[in-house]
DNA sequence: ATGGTGGATGGTCCA
């Protein structure tokens, strides 16, 4: 099974991209963030078209997370069971083929110490209290995403430079540790242990040119699924293209 | 120098 992880940064600007993709990579589950668009403007026509299942769970113009498979998705769930989830469309789960799937677009967080930090951290929180009260680690489980948090200094283009800023001060990694500690594996660092590395680098500043990047886009796998895990890696080729998104695919396969 | 670029939107907010 081939998992990918992609944020699109708007499904319509993106979807002939998103469907050129699909059809070059023919991964199984594909989980995608940003998506930006009410559920009853999601293009699931289009992708049904070229073989693909959805289930979205978005709202107008910001967030909203989609998971596409050509198998069945089954048992679908949107958003925190528990807690108020401040109407943000951030969090899309499901099985396919008895691996459970949760995809997050975890808060970008603007500036250490800001509100939205603040709300980041919460989220973290609530994410870990989700998994740790409605998934068994025993199974096979993903958890992948846009998480927002460069998780090791070899994840970004310059770590001095950036130390103690949005994504990778020590909060925010630290609470990221502690969903990791409920029992998951970083499925990219089994295959590739080098630096620099990325899966994000800003519009701004000629920053993919520059490879001024980072690491933030994830699929973490619990143990007995990573043990399958032949390969993963993050697809350049998107973010070269005109009008790309600012995040590359990750891709993940196991056997 | 609080920039710069892109998306949704229709003023700015968010990343």
């Amino acid at each position: 099974m081939i998992i990918a992880t992609w944020n699109v940064n708007s499904i319509s600007v993106r979807l002939p991209q998103l469907i050129d993709w699909l059809q070059t990579h023919k991964p199984n589950v594909v989980c995608l963030q940003e998506t930006k668009t009410v559920d009853d403007k999601f293009p699931f026509e289009k992708l049904s078209e070229v073989g693909y299942n959805c289930e979205f769970f978005g709202e107008r113009s910001y967030n909203g997370v989609a998971i596409l498979s050509d198998r069945p998705i089954m048992n679908v769930r949107k958003g925190f069971i528990d807690g108020d989830e401040q109407s943000q469309k951030r969090l899309i789960e499901a099985e396919i083929d008895s691996v459970h799937i949760i995809n997050v677009y975890i808060p970008n967080g603007s500036a250490v110490g800001s509100s939205k930090y603040e709300f980041k951290l919460d989220w973290l929180q609530r994410l870990h209290h989700h998994i740790a009260h409605n998934h068994d680690m025993n199974k096979q489980l993903v958890l992948c995403g846009d998480f927002n948090i460069a998780t090791e200094d070899i994840d970004c283009y310059n770590a001095e430079l950036v130390k103690g800023t949005i994504m990778v001060s020590d909060a925010e990694r630290s609470s990221l540790d502690q969903v990791k500690a409920l029992g998951f594996v970083d499925t990219f660092r089994m295959h590739n242990k080098e630096a620099g590395q990325f899966s994000w680098w800003d519009y701004r500043m000629g920053c993919f040119r520059r490879n001024m990047g980072f690491r933030i886009d994830h699929i973490w796998a619990s143990e007995s699924l990573a043990s399958q895990c032949e390969s993963v890696f993050i697809d350049k080729a998107p973010r070269k293209m005109e009008r790309p998104s600012d995040h590359a695919p990750v891709v993940a396969k196991f056997n």
